[in-house]
DNA sequence: CAATATCCGTACGTAAGCGTACAGACATAG
DNA sequence: CTATGTCTGTACGCTTACGTACGGATATTG
């Protein structure tokens, strides 16, 4: 039994023509992925393409002598792995689930004969690729010039973007892995936009309470 | 009169079948740019795509409070800008001229039309972009990770491969505001390198002298 | 050749963030 | 409800890099 398209919560799919979806349909299938489960990784080639339908996952770049640092995250808005439209078979990047969720996958192959076949999935995906594309140099940027706590209050903008919610359930720990920064960095920078009334913290998840405030504070980190 | 394809000195245009050749040869002008000359920029629309055939274009990512930080570098294995590719007619980034050099370009509707008109030109062309991505990914990385010597000795690294040569002639002032960074920093981190023996600076040019051991400083900032 | 502009070396105090470590708080399973 | 594992707050010394400033060196122009 096919998925409906009006039922798919991924935006990128929701977005095609009927036409276009058909191409889709008879291949996806929805998962249900844990934390940290792997979407996509640079020593293997890539087998499926993944579309949240909620939750995020994060791509994060890495070196061989283990530095890891997150170059972007994608919610239900995108895609993992745009390599595959882009016409390569293997990526660079990490990608996995940092926010738990429902994904719709589709094997790779599927993605790029459809990707071929048709202008307007073309244009779509295109979009999308140029849209993260754009996220990445921002990171670039923001990883130069702003400090621990504005590249924080930027991360967790672009979350609560991607979860239309202002609760984040993930611990210091994690997040210092994304920012590339101490454990102990993540928290000392918590409690300053705590103390700032920007976010309110428990245990394993932070809330922010003053959007506006954080939007103003992360300044031009946050696009 | 057309340019012949076998003058052209950019890989993208050279590699090309005679056929996709032909949709932009009566299009294509070759410029001498000065340094500094802008290409593309975050506040007009891309009237040109380039394609560098010596030396090297940056790609900036800007944000409004004045902050910059090169995302990437293209030389004559390239093109700017992958915005028009991607379906986009603006671009978040600055592109400019970093070492001048010949630069054939093409009206953006003459690239749009021939992407898409051919597989194979869209094909090329994805493909770099996609290399792009990666670069600028590895840059996100580098920024977060790597000590400013580090960062330095991986540019170097990336420009010295897309010069074919080991002499970059820019001053300490342009290298800071590549690695954002101070430009007295600059002047230490290139002391440091050469004291090591691996580069040699003269006023407004640094020679890499030992490139295998800058490789292995640079270690896996530089890929 | 003189005047001017640009570029580079150096210095000093300061700030941001790191590495590491430890203890208390909280959660979960037995 | 107890034991164990995980998460968070805090501390201290240290390193890297910043901001700023100034003088000397090197080019360029008239």
């Amino acid at each position: 039994m096919q998925i409906e398209q009006t039922s798919i919560g991924n935006g990128l799919l929701a977005g095609l023509s009927p036409e276009d979806y058909a191409l889709f349909a008879p291949h996806l299938v929805r998962v249900d992925l844990d934390r940290r489960a792997l979407m996509s990784a640079p020593d293997q080639s890539i087998k499926y393409c993944w579309f949240p339908e909620a939750g995020i996952a994060s791509m994060v770049a890495t070196s061989l002598d283990g530095q890891e640092t997150e170059a972007g995250i994608v919610g239900r808005e995108g895609m993992i792995d745009v390599a595959t439209i882009l016409g390569s078979s293997r990526t660079p990047l990490r990608s996995f689930i940092q926010i738990p969720g429902k994904c719709l996958r589709v094997p790779s192959s599927v993605m790029m004969t459809a990707y071929e076949a048709s202008d307007t999935v073309r244009s779509t995906f295109n979009r999308f690729a140029f849209e993260l594309f754009a996220q990445i140099a921002q990171t670039a940027l923001a990883n130069a010039s702003y400090s621990v706590e504005q590249r924080l209050a930027r991360w967790l903008l672009m979350c609560a973007d991607r979860l239309s919610d202002n609760e984040i359930a993930l611990t210091h720990e994690f997040l210092s892995l994304m920012l590339n920064v101490r454990r102990a960095g993540v928290t000392l920078a918590i409690q300053s936009l705590q103390s700032s009334g920007y976010v309110e913290s428990r245990r394993g998840s932070v809330r922010i309470m003053d959007r506006r405030g954080l939007e103003n504070f992360a300044k031009d980190a946050y696009t």
